[in-house]
RNA sequence: GGCGCUAUCGUCUAGGGGUUAGGACGUGAGAUUCUCAAUCUUAAAACCCGGGUUCGAUUCCCGGUAGCGCUACCA
C-alpha cells in the first residue's frame, strides 16, 4: 500500500502581525511537509469578527513569504479543498451541527451565562474540576424543541463521551485526559456563530489534514476536538503540540520584550535565512547536535517532528545576530549592498538607487564590505558610514575620550603635522599616499601606535574606533 | 482551585543506566590589527529536589517544587 502523503496546514488569524511564534509553527509545518513530500495548506481563521481584520490576511502571507515559505493550497490559489477562509464556511458548519443534533449526538443548552458562572465558582470553591453540569444533557427532544419554540436563547454542546480520551502527540507521546476532566463543550454560541474549537476540527477533517503541527496552548483543546472528530466518525490525525516561544524573562514572548514580527525584523534588515534558521534551531536539534547553521534546503532533509523539544525556549537576540551576521557574510556584496541602499536613504544620505551610476554602486558596494563586520543587521549601516556623510565636529569633541586625545601635546602635533601635509599637496589622497603621509607624520612626531592613529582618526571620522584605516581613506576620497 | 505539559551550562541544544556530560550563542583571557569589530586559540560555565528500581542513576519509575499552558457561548 502507498504511504499517505502527509497533508499540514498553517491557521493563522488574521488579527495582527505574523510574530515569530506563530511563524515557527509554519516553518515547521512547511519542513514537515516539504521533509515528507506531502502537501501544505494555507488557511485563515477569521470566525472571531471583532478582531480580524482583512488587511491582515496580505500582511501575513507577505511575511510568510519573505521567510520563504510556500504552500500548495490557500485563499489565494484555491485548491481542491476550498474555500479557505472559515469566514466562508459558516454554511459547511450549519449543516454538520444539524446532523449531530438529529444523531443526538449534540443536544441544545439552554442555561444562562449566570447559571453556567456560578456552577464554574462553585467548583472553584469545592476545588472541582469547573465542568459543565450537563443540566441540558438529558433534556428530551420534544422538550428542546418547544423550548426553541417559545423563543428560549440555546447554544448547541456535544456529548462527550464518558471514557478518558486519549491522543498522541508526536513530541510529547501518549496524552490522557480523565472523562471527568472534560465537559460538554459548546459547539455553536447562542448567536448561532460556531466556536474555534469546533470549525478547526471539521475543518481539519474536512480538508484531510493528516498531521496538526501547533503551538501548545491547544493542547487542553484537543480532547474536545477529537471527541468531536468521533462523534462524526471520522478519523483522528496526528497532533504536534509546539512549546511556547518565550522572552528572556521566561514569560510568554510579546511585544514587550522588543522586536517579535516577522516584519520588524525584516524592517531591521535580518536576512529571510537566518530567521528561519534561528527559528528552526528555537526548539529543534539535528542529529548530532554539533550543527547550527543549516540552509533551507538542509534544514528540509534534517527536519524531523521527533526530534522537536517539548520544552518552553527562550528568544535568543544574540544567537539570531550571530546567524544574520554569518548569513550577511556569505551573500555576494553585491546582493548586501541592495539591501543595504534603501536604509541610506531613508537616512537622507543618499537618492534613489535607480539613478546611481556604476562607480557610485561600486563605491557603495565597497563601502558596506568594508563596514559589514561591525553590524548585526542592515539597518546599522547608515550610523556607522556618518562619518562619510554627516561629519558633526561637535559631537566629536563633545565625546570625552575624543577630547583628551585631541588635547593631548601628541594629538596636537601629530594633526599639526597631519594637516601640514595635506595641504601641502592637495591632489587625491590615495592608501599608497596615505600610508607615506603617516609614515612622515611618525617620523616627525614619533608618535607610533594608538597615539599616531588615534588623533587622526577622529579628524577624519570623528571617532577613535573603526574600520581599518587603508579601507576607509580611498572610500573617504571617492 | 482543577486539568495538562515541561525541567541538561546564563541561553538554544546533543546525549543517555557506567561519558573527562558534547556543540553553539553569550561571557573571560590571549593572539592579530592603529582602534573597535571580524578572525583564530583558550578558559569558566549545566544534568531542579527527594524517594524508589539497580552493583551503579543525570538518564527509568513515583512524589515534590518551579515554570508555562488551558480552565470562555476567545482564537
Amino acid at each position: 500500500m502507498a504511504e499517505i502523503k502527509p497533508r499540514v496546514r498553517f491557521a493563522p488569524s488574521p488579527t495582527g502581525m505574523l510574530h515569530v511564534g506563530n511563524a515557527r509553527t509554519a516553518l515547521y509545518n512547511w519542513l514537515f511537509a516539504q521533509h515528507n513530500g506531502g502537501s501544505a495548506i494555507l488557511r485563515i481563521e477569521d470566525t472571531d469578527v471583532e478582531r480580524s481584520e482583512a488587511r491582515y490576511e496580505a500582511l501575513l502571507i507577505e511575511d510568510l513569504h519573505w521567510l520563504g515559505l510556500t504552500w500548495e493550497e490557500g485563499p489565494q490559489m484555491g485548491g481542491s479543498h476550498g474555500p479557505y477562509r472559515q469566514s466562508e464556511r459558516l454554511g459547511v458548519y450549519a449543516a454538520h451541527t444539524d446532523k449531530l443534533l438529529i444523531e443526538g449526538k449534540a443536544y441544545r443548552c439552554f442555561c444562562t451565562p449566570e447559571q453556567l458562572e456560578a456552577e464554574r465558582a462553585a467548583a472553584a470553591a469545592a476545588h472541582l474540576p469547573q465542568v459543565y453540569s450537563g443540566r441540558c444533557r438529558s433534556l428530551s427532544m420534544e422538550d428542546s424543541r418547544l423550548r426553541v419554540e417559545a423563543g428560549e436563547m440555546y447554544a448547541v454542546r456535544l456529548r462527550i463521551p464518558e471514557h478518558p480520551i486519549r491522543f498522541h502527540d508526536l513530541v510529547r507521546g501518549d496524552v490522557e485526559f480523565a472523562a471527568d476532566a472534560v465537559s460538554d463543550p459548546v459547539l455553536v454560541r447562542s448567536s448561532g456563530i460556531p466556536v474555534y474549537n469546533y470549525v478547526v476540527a471539521i475543518d481539519d477533517a474536512l480538508m484531510e489534514i493528516t498531521h496538526v503541527i501547533r503551538g501548545d496552548d491547544h493542547v487542553s483543546n484537543t480532547p474536545k476536538q477529537v471527541a468531536i472528530y468521533e462523534a462524526f466518525g471520522w478519523k483522528v490525525p496526528e497532533f504536534a503540540h509546539l512549546s511556547t516561544i518565550l522572552g528572556s524573562d521566561r514569560e510568554r514572548l510579546s511585544k514587550r520584550h522588543g522586536a517579535t514580527s516577522i516584519a520588524s525584523f525584516r524592517e531591521m534588515g535580518y536576512l529571510p535565512e537566518a530567521l528561519m534558521n534561528y527559528l528552526a534551531l528555537l526548539g529543534w536539534g539535528a542529529e548530532g547536535g554539533t550543527r547550527e547553521t543549516f540552509t533551507p534546503a538542509e534544514l528540509v532533509a534534517e527536519f524531523k517532528l521527533e526530534r522537536v523539544t517539548a520544552s518552553p525556549a527562550v528568544f535568543d537576540t544574540d544567537k539570531l545576530n550571530w546567524l544574520n551576521r554569518h548569513y550577511l557574510k556569505l551573500r555576494p556584496i553585491a546582493e548586501v549592498a541592495a539591501l543595504a541602499w534603501p536604509y541610506f536613504e531613508q537616512a537622507g544620505y543618499l537618492g534613489l538607487r535607480e539613478k546611481v551610476t556604476v562607480e557610485i554602486a561600486d563605491w557603495f558596494g565597497r563601502l558596506v564590505a568594508v563596514l559589514l563586520p561591525g553590524i548585526d543587521h542592515l539597518d546599522q549601516l547608515p550610523a556607522k558610514a556618518a562619518f562619510l556623510f554627516a561629519l558633526d565636529s561637535a559631537k566629536t569633541n563633545a565625546d570625552a575620550e575624543n577630547a583628551a586625545i585631541l588635547a593631548s601635546d601628541m594629538g596636537k602635533r601629530v594633526i599639526g603635522a597631519f594637516t601640514a601635509r595635506a595641504m601641502a599637496e592637495p591632489g587625491p589622497i590615495t592608501a599608497e599616499r596615505f600610508k607615506a603621509m603617516m609614515n612622515e607624520v611618525k617620523a616627525e612626531t614619533g608618535a607610533k601606535g594608538k597615539e599616531l592613529f588615534h588623533p587622526v582618526r577622529i579628524l577624519l571620522t570623528g571617532a577613535h574606533s573603526g574600520p581599518e584605516f587603508d579601507k576607509i581613506v580611498p572610500l573617504m576620497e571617492d
